[in-house]
DNA sequence: TATATTTGTGTGTGCGCACACGAATATATT
DNA sequence: AATATATTCGTGTGCGCACACACAAATATA
């Protein structure tokens, strides 16, 4: 493995000249930055990370933007394990990652909350772009520090993010009609589930569905889709009363789709009488949506491999700052996962193994 | 975080004992290393892994004991793969990973590998088990030379391996039936092709068939299941004809489950007019698998992540190694992924991205 | 008693890099 | 031309650890 002093050498100066054009720490004529640069590139160097870490020894901040989780929204619980298993995996770097989070439904807070963030100094931004106005000036505040960011989760075109990190909605969601249509092959009428929020918050929701009625589109599928609004799906008495009566009203429904990952209110909201004859097909893997497939209510759900998601975004974004790698606006687009109840529990394997917790008796 | 130095100054020692206390170099009177043991525990000092792999500079060597691959079969690539990735993610820790391939239907090929393996001299090995015989003789040498191995992929009890890094076979089977009898709802007639050397190899394609039939069963699915067994899936001729002749015999089969990668080879022997009225399940995302998922002769492709199999091997290993990290026969299952001609291409990104790959125009 | 061997401990060096400091050289100012 | 200032570059130190070496004290052998 070659090293700088081995550079310094080959060209013939001394290994502070060749750290300065390495880091481009200015301070170094044209002249012998040209001619370190072309050896340098000539023996395809690289700086040592392990080396640079420990010089380095705890240069690097990550701050993370994510949607806070509670017991009824347990999604964003997983994404952010991810980025503690993350954390930890990076320490060895000298990178630290603190974690900051906001209300989701909330713009002010998610501002708040970056401001906030943003008096730690952090050196990189992990972020959840879920408000497209206040994105942008978010965006602009971190552009003039020379911060650089990356989008989790959701993806909003337009920004010079390093990079995406999240799931191909459309595609997700032609699967899920894919699923549906396998459950219940002959020719039926599907219902589709939609939050009023999921609107205005971002378009992964309204991509799923796109998808899913192209798919039925595409393969020439006799089935029809109808679509139910629910304002307040948290609201469970007008949201019991809206469903059932609904379903009283549309006895053709034999299948529903939830593009979110509340389907399991939704299950918990149906007479049971509906239940057993209805497929239901749903995203996320949390708990609650876990349960409803063990007990069958539930065919399908479609994981966006949240806690790989916080996972990945640690793991490229500290690429991004020790090795100096660059994905500029580059999709990391991960796996779409259909989930039974019968793979459910291999899936994500998201427990964190701290070394601190690691026991050694060798007495 | 505390160090050695800090540690020697409290016990009053030397950092050279407090090393040769942390290593049980030996060498350390009962009375000092009892003192330093003591304040270890304390202030449960940790080593640093970054500082400890700069030092350690290329001690550590993992030998990898794979079947080669080729064109007709190619499954055994993407493991090699997955292992060169992690070997490149831990070479930065002073780790160092050769493979060293065998011919997986000759024992002797796996025993002789093996030896010229261990003139390397390797610290850790990483070994598909392939053989049970042989194995036993690999493991005996690997125990007296007191070097950690782990399996990867075929699961064998009963051994000291460190881990077990692959797929729970039986569960995927039990997949296998569920989404054979999701394809073809009424009561049928479902045929298992089964390859003769397979009996013999391991126990994963008979724990598959396991499953698929127990699905079934459990499930109280009328459908029914025989067995066809080809003894050499290479000879397209015989297989051709075996096949077709079985199909023509009985016309009750509209599935067929192949428990292996070779499920290209069936559905490439299968007359046209069979092919359109049958549905296919089978392993592995081989490329001649994909291709068969894509242009729709299969339905569905179980996989089992080969590549990150052989990746998480290394990793695994490396913990092992750098950390002492113990995970003593631990089973460490992969995702049942089940995938379509939509999600494959989402599924596993094998691409390996090398750090000299990337370059960098900051000038 | 003299010499060899074992046992216990401290010291020093290097792993590859980041960065501070200061020296040497070049350029600008009066 | 002499001094001031800027530019360019080399040297040295330390990050935390692993391990070779040196050396003393304790014990064994001649």
């Amino acid at each position: 493995m070659i090293t700088i002093k081995d550079i310094a050498k080959k060209a013939n100066v001394s290994e502070g000249t060749v750290d300065r054009v390495i880091h481009n720490r200015g301070g170094v004529s044209k002249k012998t930055k040209a001619k370190v640069k072309e050896i340098l590139a000539f023996y395809n160097f690289r700086v040592n990370p392990v080396a640079s870490a420990l010089a380095m020894k705890n240069k690097h901040f990550i701050a993370a933007l994510i949607p806070e989780h509670n017991d009824s929204d347990l999604f964003w619980k997983s994404p952010y394990l991810g980025i503690l298993k993350g954390a930890n995996d990076v320490k060895r770097f000298g990178v630290q990652v603190n974690n900051f989070t906001f209300n989701q439904y909330d713009p002010d807070s998610y501002l708040k909350t970056f401001f906030s963030l943003l008096e730690t100094k952090p050196t990189a931004v992990i972020m959840v772009p879920n408000f497209l106005k206040e994105t942008k000036i978010i965006v602009s505040k971190l552009e003039a520090l020379d911060i650089p960011y990356l989008f989790l989760n959701i993806n909003i075109d337009g920004f010079n993010n390093k990079a995406f990190v999240g799931q191909d909605s459309y595609m997700a969601g032609y699967i899920a009609g894919k699923l549906m249509n396998l459950s219940v092959p002959k020719p039926s009428s599907f219902l589709i589930i939609q939050a009023r929020h999921n609107i205005i918050k971002n378009n992964s929701i309204s991509n799923r569905i796109k998808g899913f009625n192209e798919y039925l589109l595409k393969n020439r599928i006799s089935s029809k889709t109808q679509t139910l609004q629910i304002d307040n799906l948290n609201d469970s008495l007008n949201t019991k009363e809206k469903i059932n009566t609904y379903l009283k009203d549309h006895p053709e429904v034999e299948g529903i789709f939830v593009p979110s990952s509340r389907i399991y209110i939704v299950v918990n909201c149906i007479e049971a009488s509906y239940l057993k004859n209805i497929k239901f097909i749903g995203f996320d893997n949390t708990p609650q949506n876990i349960e409803c497939l063990k007990n069958d209510s539930v065919s399908f759900l479609i994981s966006q491999k949240p806690f790989e998601q916080g996972y990945e975004s640690v793991r490229l974004m500290t690429n991004c700052l020790t090795l100096k790698k660059d994905y500029l606006n580059n999709k990391i687009h991960l796996p779409i996962d259909i989930l039974t109840k019968e793979n459910v529990d291999y899936n994500e394997r998201n427990e964190i193994v701290f070394e601190s917790e690691v026991q050694k008796n060798n007495s």
